[in-house]
RNA sequence: GGCGGAGUGGCCGAGUGGUUUAGGCAAGGGCCUGCAAAGCCCUCUACGCGGGUUCGAUUCCCGCCUCCGCCUCCA
């Protein structure tokens, strides 16, 4: 079986053929960058990473680009509040987004434009609107005319009739139901030049002229979260491919992470921030915890179900470690025949981690025989089916923690000292001595395993 | 009102018209160990409710209940 993803325009699994063979082209609709991310936020970059990955590694040439929201009202209000420069206050945002999709180990965008960075191109698509009669200039703004797209409502299945009012219910709209493809200009606020006048970009048109932009006018996968499907990417999809352009043949939509039953979103106050997060649990504990399940489903965030995800990634790392304490450190190797077929049906993660799971057992039992060469290949497969999700414990993403500095170096030598004692205490039979040396090293978070192949060192979270 | 999603064993979380019915975590038993830890083996087991289709449904159909999302900024 090939890639099947399932697409929210047909509301199917389809195979996955791309616009080019060998090549495949992805946009995913990034922050708006007001605040501090939560983990909703990260779950969606982590699942298109996930897919981007798993692309890479079944041979295609993936040019991945996400945006960044960098001027909305949001932004405006806020900085105002906080008597801040706008750009000042979106640039510090979108940082601290960047920290936390570095520190969860996603892949950096093959481009990462900003909004406000592509005003011409965003003219430029609102001419051809104009030209072609779908789009107007009223009253300062630009608006899409929605009833001169046959197929308005097509993506997310709704029937425009049934559409319960516009966005605001401006004065100057034909129909209450267009949308803003530019905000004219107010007192106070930034604005760029037009052909209609000054004023800023609206959502939607931002994302189509960024895509088109860095991925040509028809591209293979466009991807975000479940929310935007109405009317964000109705209306990017419209307005597209009014314009023209093929625009997205894939539509993706990531799932939530509710807490307490509800989505997790600022304007309930219910987010948990990667900040606080990351304090509690290792970058790659909460990337493990959030690939767990399926994209498309919804979490729901507990403490509890993070301690487990937290237990089950151990066990992989650990085995992992083991091999690498006990035979050497593991190429990556090759991938098992479930965890290909669990990817390539729509990114079945669950599944893939299930058969990881599976070789890490298998593995385990190679050690406990004495087959080195068995435990060798077990962890080179768990390593390259990790690496596929961004969780290979070996990866230079995740041990740098544990590397080779001054530091570890002497930590490494007390250690080996301590442990040289505590084997003298054991070939004598001195047990008391050989645990107190034990407890010593448990209590500094450093773990002591006697193995068939000698005693075995862990710090903790390395 | 329109559109859409979910309800699985102690917990998390997959999946399927039946016969071997993921995986993890936790629990109990065993093996191994000086003791531990880790590991391995075994055990426990479900499919919101009511109908229907079927030889047989958790899986298909109908109805109901509960929860959630979108239709307004939102990953």
């Amino acid at each position: 079986m090939s890639l099947h993803l399932y697409d929210t325009a047909t509301r199917s699994l389809r195979e996955f053929v791309p616009l080019w063979l060998g090549r495949a082209s992805i946009y995913v609709c990034g922050a708006t960058v007001q605040g501090v991310p939560h983990i909703g936020h990260v779950r969606s970059a982590l699942n298109y990473d996930v897919l981007r990955r798993w692309l890479i590694a079944t041979g295609y040439d993936v040019t991945y680009v996400r945006n960044v929201t960098d001027i909305d009202d949001k932004i405006l209000a806020k900085a105002a509040e906080a008597g801040r420069p706008w750009w000042e206050w979106a640039y510090t945002h979108e940082r601290a987004f960047e920290d936390a999709y570095t520190a969860l180990g996603t892949l950096p965008p093959s481009a990462l434009p900003r909004a406000t960075g592509h005003v011409p191109q965003m003219v430029e698509l609102m001419q051809r609107l104009v030209d072609r009669g779908h789009a107007y200039a009223a009253g300062g703004d630009v608006y899409l005319a929605v009833h001169t797209v046959p197929d308005y409502g097509a993506l997310s299945g709704q029937r425009i009739e049934e559409v319960s009012q516009g966005e605001s219910a401006a004065a100057a709209k034909r129909d209450p139901r267009d949308f803003t493809l530019w905000k004219g200009a107010r007192l106070g606020e930034p604005s760029w030049p037009t052909p209609w006048g000054p004023g800023r970009p609206g959502w939607h048109l931002e994302c189509s002229a960024m895509a088109t932009t860095y991925l040509g006018p028809e591209f293979d996968i466009h991807g975000g979260g479940l929310d935007l499907i109405f009317p964000h990417h109705e209306n990017e999809r419209a307005q597209s491919r009014a314009a023209g352009d093929g625009f997205a043949r894939y539509w993706l939509h990531n799932g939530w992470v509710t807490l307490s039953g509800e989505k997790m979103s600022k304007s309930l106050g219910n987010t948990l921030s990667i900040p606080a997060t990351l304090r509690r649990v290792r970058p790659v504990e909460l990337r493990y915890y959030l690939i767990a399940a399926h994209y498309r489903s919804a979490i729901e965030y507990s403490d509890g179900a993070l301690a487990e995800a937290v237990a089950g990634y151990r066990r992989i790392e650990s085995f992992v470690h083991r091999v690498r304490e006990r035979c050497g450190a593991p190429e990556p190797g090759i991938w098992c025949v479930d965890f290909v077929a669990a990817m390539d049906d729509d990114l079945g993660t669950p599944a893939a981690l299930a058969a990881i799971h599976g070789t890490v057992r298998e593995g385990n039992c190679a050690l406990d025989a004495g087959d080195h060469a068995a435990a060798m290949a077990a962890g080179g497969s768990v390593r390259a089916m990790t690496a596929v999700l961004g969780l290979d414990p070996l990866s230079e993403q995740w041990r740098a923690a544990s590397g080779s500095d001054v530091r570890s170096l002497a930590l490494t030598s007390l250690v080996e000292g301590l442990l040289a004692e505590r084997a003298q205490a054991r070939a004598r039979r001195d047990f008391a001595a050989a645990d107190a040396v034990r407890g010593r090293l448990l209590a500094a978070g450093i773990a002591v395993e006697d193995t068939p192949d000698g005693p075995v060192w862990t710090v903790k979270g390395s």
